[in-house]
DNA sequence: GATGAATGAGATTTCATTCAT
DNA sequence: GATGAATGAAATCTCATTCAT
């Protein structure tokens, strides 16, 4: 459990108190949105005072920043460690990053969700670093699908905005799914592959 | 120009006052989020005082209520009418929905994305209603896209996913266009039919 | 009375909430401290709100600046006022500024008080101009009695530092006087020139 | 070192991390007023957390009161020893208070200025105790400036504010006295006691 | 003796909203 | 129709103090 907590925010280092003051905050601030959200509702839903969020962070700001920053380079973390693992074919390759992305959004739709919406809470100066990020892990894809593309794998006239319309419809599973639902986690990742090679053109099989 | 706004959240009834306080609602609501903007914000760049807001709006929700309600029902309105206008296949359809879906966020992008992002804001009355409505929207494509799949015309297995697939991105349009970027409205409606396409499966000519 | 009031940190300009404010602050920050007075107890004493001080000022801070800002600089202008009226003889210049010092400090003890004790809680930037101003008051009188003692008017060894004992004294008369007390104002005025001439060395008659 | 530390404040019984906190408190109050200044702030300069405070004192109230009373009895002793041991003539006498006086401030500057400016954040029944021994030591230098007068010796017509005056001028070297500067702290008294001489209205020879 | 973690109370400041003019 | 002045409520953050370890 603490063990796949661990994927997306937490951290090994992470005292009991700042943990409960992440999990909380990212709750709440999914919900209602950083400025819709008061230190007081994170504190209280960590059972915790207002003043304790200060001794695990500096400000409000600083706990958004952590939940975006590691939540952020934990996702690029682990796309471009699947894309290492993947065969080097373009399918294969389009699979393997797809299936990161999408399980990352699916296992912590909140954290994703927070990441995409909230980078404008972010002062310039963090904003700029978590929209470095972003754009890092969009070039994954832009590379994936343009090395196919020229490859004549993917048969797309415009593969850059290909590249945009899938990232976006995979990160767009955290605003939709829930655990609960019909579909599995890995019924989903396929789907989403599926898919994905469809929208890039590719007509053959989804071997995986 | 007066003409252009009105085919999203302005009214012909609008006083002079009513729009300008739309117009600064809209680009600041875009730019912070709701919470993240206050009334003296958006008086003082309509260039009026506070107090003036509330001749026009019953409160600062009724504001937002008032962007949110009224773009999502031009949206829907454009979007059936498109649907009403064309030929009966499934191309023709698919295609009609996505260009007037993807037209209106082009065209109207923060006023989208506010219908997008804002929902959360609302009272729970208001933001019943606002989804009602997103999802009659949702339905529009879900329908156009079993039905072609249900012909054969489109070969997809996961018609419902690809359908909130393709709905996400080209609503996700509204995020990254840009009028002076480097493709046209038109271009880019046409690259997201051509995508589109792809996505549910579809292998024939684009006919447009 | 108002009349009064404008010779130290009031202007004309200012609105009664304005004023009001000062006037409770001026009170509140002598008897207290600034650190010691709370934003709500100032506004209290003004039968204000908390936030009515904000329409004001731009903060507390700033509050406390126009009253030392202002205070200082009607200070140094009527002392300098004095100096440029009275006959250029050593004991007349001393006894005009010694009367200035002290008639500002005896009518303005609070503001006077302020001015001299909370030059700390100033930010950097406006702590240096508060000090510009004090020494400028202190060189007057570094000046006139260092011109007496060089004409052999007043023979002491240590003008430098009788001056500053000088001006010490005649400023900690805000820390006593009372106006319902055993003096008036005039007579406290002539015993402290009495006081000087002796403190400079001056043995002839006080002539005033 | 530690010798001239407990010429002041600290007395023998007083333990490593009291004397510590003392030296800090002295420090950060002058520098910054009792109620500019943490307990946190005065921990982190003595090298120790916060909760060490209230091993040594009771609260942070009592620190000041600390500071306060052990430094007023000390220059009330200073200043009645020093008249004790003088010769029974007025000059010497006042020559002798004035030394003790002034030797205090300049050796304990932070320790006297705390005790002139900070009565106020006492708690009633302290300020009374502190208020009462400051008028001791008014009194020393009234009975004494007085004595002189009705000998003859002082030819002064006020002798009570003169008084005033000379004891104000001699506290406020505290507030100017650097040990690094020009004068020696011998030579800043040898010149105090001239100025009160002249001050008092004394005009035969200095004899010291 | 010393501290890290925690907190209740309170500080400054902001904000949506009202209302007399 | 418009606003300047005002405010109650609440937001972020600080601080003196406590207590289990």
């Amino acid at each position: 459990m603490k063990k796949t907590d661990e994927q997306s925010v937490m951290r090994p280092g992470d005292s009991a108190t700042t943990r409960v003051l992440l999990r909380a905050g990212i709750e709440l601030i999914a919900e209602n949105g950083y400025h819709g959200t008061t230190v007081g509702a994170i504190a209280s839903a960590a059972q915790l005072s207002p003043a304790a969020l200060y001794l695990s962070f500096e400000s409000k700001h600083a706990l958004l920043f952590t939940i975006i920053d590691r939540g952020g380079e934990t996702l690029l973390q682990m796309t471009e460690d699947a894309l290492y693992r993947a065969p080097s074919d373009p399918v294969s390759r389009l699979n393997a990053i797809v299936a990161a992305h999408v399980r990352q959004h699916l296992h912590f739709p909140r954290e994703s969700f927070i990441g995409n919406t909230e980078l404008r809470s972010l002062d310039p100066g963090s904003r700029r670093l978590a929209i470095m990020r972003r754009d890092s892990q969009q070039r994954l894809f832009d590379r994936a699908i343009g090395d196919g593309a020229s490859a004549g794998v993917f048969e797309t006239q415009y593969p850059l905005e290909t590249s945009r319309a899938v990232v976006t419809a995979c990160t767009a599973v955290a605003n939709w799914y829930r655990p609960d639902g019909l579909l599995s986690a890995d019924e989903v990742i396929e789907r989403y592959q599926h898919i994905s090679l469809h929208a890039v053109g590719y007509h053959g099989k989804s071997h995986s």
